[in-house]
DNA sequence: TAGAATTTTCAGAAATTTCTGAAACTTAAG
DNA sequence: CTTAAGTTTCAGAAATTTCTGAAAATTCTA
């Protein structure tokens, strides 16, 4: 496994974002040498690769694995465990979207939710839990809308994204759409 | 300064979460107590608060500026620095966003553009470049629309976020949209 | 069932990040 | 000026995260 100088850049500098996307490097660099390279890889492949240790590679796996990004295969004859990215391209970004939807928003959502319960003792507390509430109410619309996205199929979500300063005049439109919609009975059941 | 335990757990969770949201545990704190106080607070105060070393709380206050969420204060008579939150909720929510679109995707777009300058030199290098320009693709286009989100006003992006599965529905609308639109004179200037 | 091939685990080493606190620096007041 | 109040800096300590590699576990083959 040699990499060339351009699939090199690659795979290290998905290792350096890595941890602002939300893995360490070395799972970075898995990832993006599975993105990159057509054919499924061996765990010695890839320790080879990115000259990292064998027991890192394993860890590294079973966390791309937890993400879902990366899906198991088997050369027949060959008792190795072969990975590949799981996916298209959208697919992965999809995948990635959605986990850290899971991760970022959640638990955060939780302890909100049960710091909203308890009724506060006086005013100072009265003014923290009313900040609360803002700050609950926004993540949770906010999470709301990312399940909206992840649920729209690829045409619909290039056609969203596509948009540009057509998404505010779009939405200028929506107030009518309602009424402008049941004015056209184009299509009636399905 | 004594933190409710309200405030106290609030504060806490924001720390640790702070690494998935881009910045270190103290930051996080220091910015969730500057959010759910209403009153600015000056290094000491936070010092004191987050239990956490003077120096600290000055290099921490220095990245909370350089995201651009807090604002500097002066009480009249009094030397100290005092900061707060730099604006509403919704402000700090965009700007988080803004500032991460920065961090995570500008990063990656300039190394993939150069990277698919140079052209492959054989068949395994024309695969990956390949790969590089889907990747590349895509993150753009998603830069795009979170340029494009960042740039609605807050009234839009309620009512985007608050469309839920009318959002499909609009996008249906669309193709028709822009005949719609213009067939619509509704108002001339202004 | 033995043993060879492969993967996983995990204790400790290495690397990295964060934090402290004393010293240096800056600014305003007297 | 000189001093006092306040802020920043930064070297090294502490904490945390990542990585290695040998041993244990698992799985297949014969």
């Amino acid at each position: 496994m040699k990499l060339s100088s351009q699939a090199q850049a690659f795979v290290l500098h998905f290792g350096e974002m890595g941890s602002r996307w939300g893995f360490n490097r070395t799972v970075g660099q898995m990832f993006a040498l599975l993105t990159i390279h057509n054919e499924p890889l061996n765990a010695d492949q890839l320790a080879e690769a990115l000259k990292i240790s064998r027991g890192n590679v394993s860890m590294g796996l079973k966390e791309l694995q937890a993400w879902r990004l990366i899906e198991l295969h088997h050369q027949p004859g060959d008792r190795k465990d072969y990975f590949t990215a799981a996916g298209s391209i959208w697919d992965l970004a999809r995948t990635v979207f959605e986990e850290r939807r899971k991760r970022e928003l959640d638990p955060t959502l939780t302890l909100l939710r049960q710091l909203l319960l308890s009724d506060p003792r006086d005013q100072q507390e009265a003014q923290a839990q009313e900040k609360i509430q803002e700050v609950y109410s926004l993540l949770e619309m906010l999470d709301q809308f990312a399940n909206t996205l992840s649920r729209l199929d690829e045409k619909d979500l290039l056609k969203l994204m596509k948009l540009g300063s057509g998404l505010s005049k779009l939405l200028e439109l929506k107030s009518r759409a309602g009424i402008t919609a049941k004015k056209e009975p184009k299509s009636r059941k399905k």
